[in-house]
DNA sequence: GTCGCACAGATTGTCAACAATTTCGTCACC
DNA sequence: GGTGACGAAATTGTTGACAATCTGTGCGAC
């Protein structure tokens, strides 16, 4: 399903598994890439994880510094704070797609994300309430059918995961968002472009003002 | 000043050649890049070539088939919209970031570019104007200090040439995006960030209005 | 005449070895 | 005690050759 690393051919599975460990946390920020040590990490040619580190370093993921190696890239805040503005744009044009395209089987999935969401909110159940917020933005992404525009929030996502991650943790946080999301899904059901683009701006707007409150990542080592 | 693929290392320049080539139309859509024809016209190795191509694959460039090779990729017209679509909003968000912090020799700069637009189209200077306009738009970019949103227009454009190119040729364009580059200007002049951002979207939704009139590419050979 | 098949040419994918560069520890020297 | 040069280890960059795969062509069978 990867969108952005779309036309390969070249080192099919290798960018994935960093990739993937990068987002789990086995790589940290800053953390070096050694193309011996990954190569028998992941049972590859060394060419192949060279190639595979190219492609990473173009989707920002990596950081490449000739004769001196590639390591996770560290993404500020600042820079955290810039993906997300991009993010809301792209994000809104999605959403406003979404409600001139949705088919009905459509609404209704995004009405029972919506009540899920609810059901987990008053549940408490802060994990399921992520993984909601997860499915609903990839939803709507899928049900505007903006391909280009998957693409860029694709790569942004890859970049960001580690900022994104613990804000749903945040407590409170749920009892501020939950409201929007429902606003989201509800203009999306109104077949309102304008209302759904406005409604989730000023979600991704709310994301971008708890931003700060999950801290930077640490720059040194 | 290359945004989109800044920490590099491995094929310093050899990509950056194949860019141009492809913008310049010595490469056009769909034709097969061979990777020993390119190593000989560059005077590069094949290794090289083919991390270049890599990166290209990976910027949207170029596309990779698995043991069939790389061509340049071809953008529909569809695509082309979608690409426009999502310049729009982001181009929209630099437009509102300039309008809020653009010092006052930036904005000096700005009216000087739309006193020389006014001029160009007085005097039926299409290329002139068609340079002011390319102008116009980097240096929104550049005083909204947005690098993430910069970086995603970066490869937006480098995927659109082609048909962005052929539109201010167009008989009349120019008389109805010159108004529109004007209010842009007196937005971002006035620091009115909303103003400036509806101006921009404005602008390149009647930029989307046009592009079925220059035609979509042959897909065929 | 057309379909299937094998073979040759062209092209990409992979690998291992070698060269170049950086990094780090050691030691002499001030 | 600090500083700079030297050299070894680690790591990346590059090259060339070889293997695998695809493409097109000609030949024979039906």
């Amino acid at each position: 399903m990867s969108v952005v690393t779309d036309a390969d051919g070249g080192s099919p599975e290798v960018a994935d598994h960093i990739r993937e460990a990068i987002h789990q946390g086995e790589f940290v920020p800053n953390q070096r890439l050694v193309e011996a040590d990954l190569s028998v990490q992941f049972g590859a040619s060394r060419a192949a994880v060279r190639t595979a580190l190219v492609q990473l370093a173009v989707e920002g993921l990596v950081e490449r510094v000739a004769n001196r190696g590639a390591r996770v890239r560290a993404i500020s805040l600042e820079e955290a704070v810039e993906i997300s503005e991009v993010r809301m744009v792209v994000e809104g044009l999605c959403a406003a797609k979404a409600a001139r395209r949705a088919t009905d089987e459509d609404l209704a999935g995004l009405r029972r994300i919506g009540d899920e969401m609810r059901a987990a909110v008053a549940g408490g159940d802060v994990f399921g309430y992520s993984e909601l917020n997860r499915r609903l933005h990839a939803t709507l992404r899928a049900v505007g059918g903006q391909k280009v525009a998957d693409g860029v929030l694709e790569r942004l996502r890859g970049q960001n995961v580690r900022h994104q991650f613990r804000l749903a943790l945040l407590p409170g946080r749920a009892s501020v968002s939950l409201p929007q999301h429902l606003e989201i899904i509800d203009a999306v059901c109104a077949r309102d472009p304008e209302r759904a683009e406005t409604a989730m701006r000023t979600h991704l707007a709310s994301v971008i003002e708890t931003l700060p409150q999950v801290g930077s990542g640490p720059s040194g080592s």
